[in-house]
DNA sequence: GATGTAATTGAGAATCAATTACAATAATAC
DNA sequence: GTATTATTGTAATTGATTCTCAATTACATC
């Protein structure tokens, strides 16, 4: 499996596009997060390594990375995009708790077959899902 | 079943909130509407029909009729609120296409299944789900 | 290693949905 | 009717994201 810094290089080659230090600082920054971040996440943790990558170029990179495959959009419903390192891992869908906002993981292999499903029945061209579920964790059951 | 109408002035009474033209020509529109609505179409209907109600009322407003089950937030990430008509209606997931912004609406029983097995394995209280599919329907495939 | 070019950058302005402050109005309880 | 207080419309504000523009810089070519 090729490294993602290399699979963003070659990306970038082949659009005729620039290879910036920018560019690989926010790249850099993406695989040391753990877990899910956004963009004002994203940009405070490059300002206390000392970067002064701006939040423009942080808007502009996420949708190369997010093109090249090393990144992917999660969507919250909570007013702004959230994002995760995504290259070499399983695709999984988001259980979120309503009150305090954590996140867990789950696989749910019956979608594939869903999307196999709707293509025929609709004639769609399936691109992708989102399935998120929402609700309260154990501790924010009894805060209540 | 109790009417819609109904079910908001009672909801509205044990609040003691306040029943208010503007609330229920708000609801009468969405009533009418078939399909997916947002803020901006109703606000347009309305002021067809000669209805000044502003468009910070419909803000309010849609808080109150979600609240009591007549309205669900629709999520297609496209950068605002899109809403629809639910009471009564059975819960769906929607398809929709990337070109066009075509919305096809499916029904996936198995989810019901997998909150529970959420909950157990979690020790959540799911509140619900969303599952959107997304890709390019028949006409727009061969546009590309 | 200079040069021309076109992509990229940071700063700040613009956009757009959504929320909020405020003063005027109106629905309910008495 | 009167008092109370929720609700309204208007306009200002917010906050995320996109855009503009002049300055910079990467890269291909000489
Ligand atoms: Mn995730
Ligand atoms: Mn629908
Ligand atoms: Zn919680
Ligand atoms: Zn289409």
């Amino acid at each position: 499996m090729k490294s993602e810094i290399q699979v963003f290089r070659e990306y970038i080659r082949g659009r005729r596009l620039r290879r910036t230090p920018e560019r690989e600082q926010i790249l850099q920054e993406i695989f040391e997060i753990h877990g899910h971040f956004d963009v004002d996440e994203l940009h405070l943790r490059l300002r206390d390594k000392a970067s002064k990558v701006s939040k423009a170029s942080i808007y502009r990179a996420l949708p190369l990375f997010i093109d090249c495959g090393l990144v992917r959009e999660v969507d919250f419903s909570d007013g702004h995009w959230h994002y995760e390192h995504v290259y070499g891992h399983a695709h999984h869908s988001h259980l979120r708790c309503l009150g305090c906002g954590e996140v867990l993981e789950f696989e749910q292999p019956g979608l594939g077959c869903l999307e196999a499903h709707l293509a025929q029945e609709f004639g769609y061209r399936i691109k992708g899902h989102q399935l998120q579920v929402h609700g309260f964790c154990a501790t924010c059951q009894e805060a209540e």
